[in-house]
DNA sequence: AGTTTATTGCGAATGAATTGCAATAAGGTG
DNA sequence: CACCTTATTGCAATTCATTCGCAATAAACT
């Protein structure tokens, strides 16, 4: 939130009810949601605000490195965001209710490096996706 | 080619000539097309197969494991094909000149096994996408 | 309080992919 | 081979997700 008041001011950037609401419902939100699950929710408190805000705050927000924005390969067609700080981590995806959980990898910088090295070609980032079943949605 | 052939005779399913040279257009290039890139390349033999007929096709080919689609984290919103052979393979992305090159991992298994343990879940795929420059690209 | 101009709400536009439907043509059948 | 049946096609219209143009609004500065 801090982060995000220092970004506008730098810039002259202004600080609407809008963006802080759309970036707070998204940073308490520990999920992946779509442009329009966050609009679903920030409308309960602004019934004005329109979805190409949603779209156009989230988007600043990415361009800032505030928030990622992410498709999986799943058969959602939407983009999903996360305010997580864009450190490099990964995601599993749960195929049956869609929840999406964060993990990270040492592992992930040797495949890295075997494929710079086998290939030569600068690799600057990786993105693993897993996709199967959560622990509450497995057959047990 | 025969796979295909086997396929659709095997649920009534038909060769036309459209599908054929879908399929062996896709199977020819080595690349990741999206639908319009396939679609260029088809209407040069056949000027009226029309785009919808692509989509068509290739999504048939996917539900018959012929041929994967997916989307990449770049910029480019359309989705790629390619005729995979059905091993678990992962992809680099050249985010200067959008090559795609394969590669396997035996590593990912690890990363696998670790978050279903660690998790309780059960992990049923693994999908590695790098991004940076190809050897064609990178600064030297 | 007044001014400037970044931001909003709205509707229309775009881009990608899908769908309904009448016309066509695979691939059996007699 | 000529004839059926119906899967598949071409086309246009539709849907879905996202973006854009613009006049009205409201942050934040004077």
């Amino acid at each position: 939130m801090f982060e995000m008041i220092n970004r506008l001011q730098s810039q002259g950037g202004r600080l609407t009810s809008q963006r802080r609401l759309i970036f707070e419902t998204l940073a308490d939100l520990d999920s992946h949601p779509t442009a329009e699950e966050v609009y679903a929710i920030v409308r309960q408190q602004d019934p004005n605000l329109h979805i190409s805000t949603v779209y156009r705050t989230l988007r600043w927000l990415e361009q800032e490195g505030l928030v990622s924005a992410r498709h999986f390969q799943d058969k959602r067609r939407q983009e999903r965001f996360d305010s997580s700080r864009p450190s490099e981590h990964h995601h599993f995806v749960c195929t049956v209710c869609q929840r999406v959980i964060e993990f990270n990898s040492a592992q992930i910088e040797h495949i890295k490096d075997r494929f710079a090295h086998e290939n030569g070609a600068q690799v600057d980032l990786a993105s693993v996706e897993l996709y199967g079943r959560c622990s509450e949605c497995r057959v047990k």
